[in-house]
DNA sequence: GTTTCATTTCGCGTTTCATCGAAGTATCAG
DNA sequence: CTGATACTTCGATGAAACGCGAAATGAAAC
């Protein structure tokens, strides 16, 4: 269902920790063409991505906690990539959210909620 | 800070009871105007709303907390009338968190990330 | 005043979750 | 094969939070 995605879109990005994930992904996006089909992403590895947010060199057990949550969430994609894990932000995921909540912001609701 | 306050508004959004309890407030939007801003808003009452979430004939503490989390976060406006409550949603809480989404999904963060 | 109704606050049990360190797996280099 | 690198899984711990029932508050009706 859509409505449990949402659920779970949200809740992986409640988290501050996993949100500022997202938001490293995102600036990682700047100046590239969108998620390409054909599995040749290019994004930040799993040890950039600890990096940028605690401050090791290593990655850390959280982050790698944290960025299979994001998985399973179907915010990021993780690629093994050799002894490297390369991590991609799926946009769709985002903007499926945004546009449920455009719709409850304007009534729209589609939710069999009644 | 709209950083933090995005962040405030996707905690309170990523449980179930609240996620339900902001569908029903959007349902209740249907066919009206938006928030006027004299404070005559129109909106269910507290039990009216815990009625439609739990079944029950009577507010529950759980909601009257989820309702009152939710304000507090900016996503519902709370007005004492006599003796009930009236609640009703803060669209542009919604919008805000959705734009910023947009901005994600598309690389244009511009939150001081590095 | 008292009663009644709608909501809130309090206390508590239970569960969920983030974080950490240690041990384990996987892949490549030599 | 041995070692090193990158990441994952395991186990434990502590904090945050949901949910409930009971008591307390606030406001109107009587």
């Amino acid at each position: 269902m859509k409505h449990e995605m949402n659920l779970r879109v949200l809740k992986a990005l409640a988290d501050p920790t996993r949100f500022h994930i997202v938001e490293f992904l995102s600036h990682c996006l700047r100046g590239k063409a969108s998620i390409r089909e054909d599995g040749g992403v290019e994004g930040p590895t799993a040890g950039e991505v600890c990096c940028h947010i605690t401050g090791a060199d290593k990655i850390s057990s959280t982050v790698s906690h944290h960025l299979h949550e994001l998985e399973s969430a179907g915010i990021v994609r993780l690629e093994r990539k050799g002894k490297t894990t390369l991590c991609t932000l799926i946009s769709s995921s985002l903007l499926g959210l945004s546009d449920h909540l455009i719709n409850l912001a304007s009534g729209d609701n589609q939710t069999g909620c009644c």
